[in-house]
DNA sequence: CCGATTTCAGGATCACTGATATCT
DNA sequence: CAGATATCAGTGGTCCTGAAATCG
């Protein structure tokens, strides 16, 4: 019935008998960023957005319009998908889609006040997330990680 | 060609230096996690294998035969998934499924020779993907990347 | 004609929910 | 009855591949 395995929590470091999955680092990765994820996402869902949202807000905000091929470059959203995100973000009157005149090619994506608005509260939603994930780590220890982060990421482009 | 601007039409602007999306910890989290993943899918993928399939067979060869439901609690695989990972590996002659006699609603999951066999092979596979995931770290940076993961992941329990 | 941009139509995998039948 | 187990059906988000239409 009630099984607890006989856990076998070993005495001093390595010792590399058993509990694979516990030393895979890609595995520790995965396991963390799931966890981090759902949260963001619970959060963000709670204040209608999705992770997409924020970030085409965040570079409109911060770079300023652009077309659709470069939110895609900006924020990693691939070619195809950054239509129906703009889509949703029109729908809820946070950017503004219009044509270039320039070169009829392209669309022209504005932020609207009401997507400045909105970025401000998904940025403190995301912040309070963010230190609810990171909590058990002290200030030093979090910049660590993001530094290391950071060097995986920098080490490979972005996707292909 | 004219793309990007210097300009900051910025309303209710508190930018704490612009880009939020490199500077978001949950962001990179989720970056490196999602680089790690595709290439241990990748390779995984050209030994006929899955994440969740070597997750069973680790478990499985380390703490012995189980429950579907303890395979859940140990490897983080949702209830009802195992089922479909089972079948699988079973299709793979790589674990046995059998009736518990002591308890008939349960199954026993046992791993097989052949799936001692594919462990090995995953075993070397995700040692090598590891390497490569973690080449721009030195040794001791990739202790520290693994010492902070494990607080994080340990910090929040299993799957709610 | 070639290349870039937007758009649509899917596929594949996965996290996750819920319901059901069976058993303790 | 409550509680656990195995199973199945199905949703929705994400990643990713194509292909078409338009335009420079």
């Amino acid at each position: 019935m009630s099984d607890h395995e006989p856990d076998r929590s070993d005495t001093a470091g390595e010792s590399t008998g058993g509990h694979r999955l516990r030393n895979l680092r890609t595995r520790l990765l995965s396991l963390a960023a799931m966890h981090s994820d759902r949260r963001v996402n619970e959060e963000l869902a709670r204040a209608d957005a999705r992770k997409w949202h924020y970030a085409v807000l965040a570079t409109l905000a911060e770079q300023g319009p652009a077309s659709q091929a470069q939110l895609s470059d900006r924020t990693g959203i691939y070619r195809s998908d950054v239509v129906s995100v703009v889509n949703e973000l029109t729908a809820r009157r946070q950017v503004e889609r219009s044509p270039n005149p320039a070169d009829r090619r392209r669309n022209i994506i504005t932020i609207t006040a009401a997507g400045s608005q909105q970025l401000a509260t998904l940025d403190t939603i995301l912040a309070q997330v963010e230190g609810e994930v990171l909590a058990p780590l002290t200030a030093p220890q979090r910049e660590q990680l993001a530094r290391l982060l950071t060097t995986l990421v920098d080490h490979h482009g972005q996707h292909p």
